[in-house]
DNA sequence: TTTTGTAATGTTATATTATCACACTTACGT
DNA sequence: ACGTAAGTGTGATAATATAACATTACAAAA
């Protein structure tokens, strides 16, 4: 059975949200001393329009315009530098990239990402971090980076499934 | 500082652990009733060489010869079958496969990955698993599939880095 | 044993994701 | 204004993966 692919569907003031976003985002940049361009503002926005994750190439026609012919540099250089700076991050099972929340500081990637709606949500809980490094101490190994990503459907897409194929 | 590559580190006899994967994906195969053809046995071959992953287009090497030019869709035809028989598992992070030590059944994947030389320990505790479970319970989240990729240094290549750049 | 249907493979082309190399421009401190 | 480093433009290409359709091999039925 097909997932049905479907919006988004995250109740909030996403205009808020995103622009809250972007102001956090220059500030970070400022305090760094690091320079928040156009193009990798343009860049933030758009992976902010919305909690789902945003192709590279999504990102290029986006940016594409009739007049401008944006290339993959373009786009992958900014996406290199709202990924040092903490501002976005790579989901790896789908060669995408989404707003951080938490921006500015390191920490560690434990998404929930909806294979219906497409939202990801990332958790912020420590025990599945420590449960790791328990883990990985255990085996005298070093961590330098964690990447947790669990598919599976979201709460809203979870319900509409359930109401359509029913259990007897 | 780069990391120093290096052969991943195992002492075990990998001759022994090799054939038990193929023996042993034979015996799923046959109780499954699908068939573990020449192609897919070499490429699971290929894979359990050692303990890292390898890339798909290293098996494509690997398996082309003088006389004969494999095409991508034969290994991930391959590639696909022994995911699907639990035979393998990708690493996201990585875009590559390696084998998996307990074949056969459902089961999530966690790895240790050495940025250094490329070993993947595969980890069957059941805490992270948990710890995860509980998070996605929390947030309504139906889980279908779980990944988690921790990278760094094993414990080996640990040591080797910490003798070369010794904190004074 | 031949037939026949399905699974598997071969083959060509192309889609998708990402990087390299080098030229040019812009911002910024001096 | 000038020099420098960071940022961007541009063309090419690498690396990863799939689509579409033809052909072959296998195993069970007739």
């Amino acid at each position: 059975m097909p997932l049905m692919p479907a919006k988004p569907e995250y109740p909030h003031d996403h205009a808020q949200c995103s622009s809250d976003a972007l102001a956090e985002a220059q500030r970070i940049c400022a305090r760094r001393g690091v320079r928040l361009t156009e193009t990798r503002q343009k860049v933030l926005e758009l992976i902010w329009g919305d909690h789902a994750a945003v192709k590279a190439y999504d990102l290029l026609e986006q940016l594409s315009g009739p007049g401008r012919a944006v290339r993959p540099p373009t786009i992958y250089r900014a996406l290199d530098f709202l990924l040092e700076n903490g501002l976005i991050h790579r989901i790896e099972s789908l060669n995408a990239y989404v707003g951080c929340p938490q921006p500015g500081g390191q920490h560690s990637s434990q998404f929930l990402i909806c294979d219906a709606c497409s939202i990801v949500i990332e958790l912020t809980g420590t025990d599945v971090v420590h449960a790791v490094a328990d883990e990985a101490a255990s085996h005298g190994f070093e961590i330098t980076r964690q990447t947790i990503e669990v598919h599976g459907l979201c709460g809203p897409c979870a319900a509409r499934h359930a109401e359509e194929a029913p259990v007897p």
